[in-house]
DNA sequence: GGTTTCCACCGGCAGC
DNA sequence: TGCTGCCGGTGGAAA
């Protein structure tokens, strides 16, 4: 499950090897064009299949950067700029190769669905086992609203101020804590895993009202967050499932999560319980979360 | 109009 | 072995 940690991971490494190629072809694997002939908006979103391959082709990829858990592409065509915007959704994952074969995992390599074919004729691919993720071509950010809706980037000043100014509201309030700090809206890029790992060190219980969080633990809370994806990030990622860099290699973060997945509490070695929280399963320590 | 709830998008896998 | 149901990041429609 890629978070930004995992996004910001796969950036990076995409970036050099993209920035400079200019697209030749695109080609959709049938099971999209299929859905999506259904009226099913699967992984190519807001256009057809047909539209998007004609409107890629020709593009220069100008830069590659990361905002929260979306990669965005800066594209530009004969002096008009562009935005692909992707999001991996579960299982998604990019690939730089010269051929198919070296998309290494046979699991990848069997759910590409979008290929674009360079002009100097490497190819970059993108794969997806749950189809969860996406594509989306826009001229710019604004043509996609949701996009401006975004909380801050977790590491620029406003971000906690963002954050406490959102657990203010009145529609914020009364909700558990675990629920908002996992609101992009609210926190930028703080998926099930952090906010698991986040809450267990704050020793805050993951159905906690906001409103009853003081002002304080909150700010500790946000420092928290944001020095937990720092530290993911330098550990190259959580491979949990299906995530994969570029290169097809997994990270080490998975090892350092002392709450997510754990049966057993590592503080006080009570067996960790397990709730629904806004829908998502919550892991935690009935004894040190309070 | 703001807010909440529900559903769609899917394959993998646990459990029966 | 084969079937059923559950899981989940996000957007959009419905209530």
């Amino acid at each position: 499950m890629p978070e930004l940690p995992e996004v910001e991971g796969l950036v990076r490494a995409l970036a050099p090897e993209a920035v400079g190629r200019v697209i030749q072809d695109v080609s959709i694997s049938p099971i999209v064009v299929e859905s999506k002939e259904r009226g099913r908006e699967a992984i190519i979103k807001g256009m057809s299949t047909e539209q998007f391959i004609q409107n890629m082709k020709d593009m220069t990829i100008v830069n590659v950067t990361r905002r929260s858990k979306y990669i965005y592409m800066d594209l530009e065509r004969n002096g008009q700029s562009y935005l692909l915007v992707s999001h991996l959704g579960m299982t998604g994952a990019w690939f730089t190769v010269n051929s198919i074969e070296e998309v290494m995992e046979e699991k990848f390599r069997r759910h590409i669905h979008v290929t674009f074919t360079m002009k100097d004729g490497g190819l970059l691919i993108y794969s997806d086992i749950r189809r969860f993720g996406e594509l989306r071509l826009l001229n710019i950010e604004a043509d996609h609203p949701p996009l401006l809706k975004m909380a801050p980037e977790p590491f620029d000043d406003d971000a906690c101020t963002h954050f406490i100014d959102c657990t203010l509201l009145p529609r914020y309030a009364r909700k558990p804590i675990k629920e908002v700090i996992m609101d992009g809206q609210v926190i930028s890029g703080c998926g099930n895993i952090y906010a698991t790992e986040a809450l267990f060190k704050m020793n805050i219980h993951p159905a906690r009202k906001v409103e009853r969080i003081s002002l304080k633990r909150k700010q500790e809370l946000f420092q928290v967050i944001v020095d937990i994806l720092q530290e993911s990030i330098d550990a190259g990622g959580s491979t949990i499932s299906d995530y994969r860099n570029i290169n097809g290699e997994a990270g080490t973060m998975q090892d350092r999560l002392k709450m997510y997945g754990q049966k057993e509490c590592p503080t006080c070695e009570v067996e960790t319980k397990s709730m629904q929280i806004g829908g998502r399963t919550s892991v935690y320590c009935p004894k040190c979360q309070r």
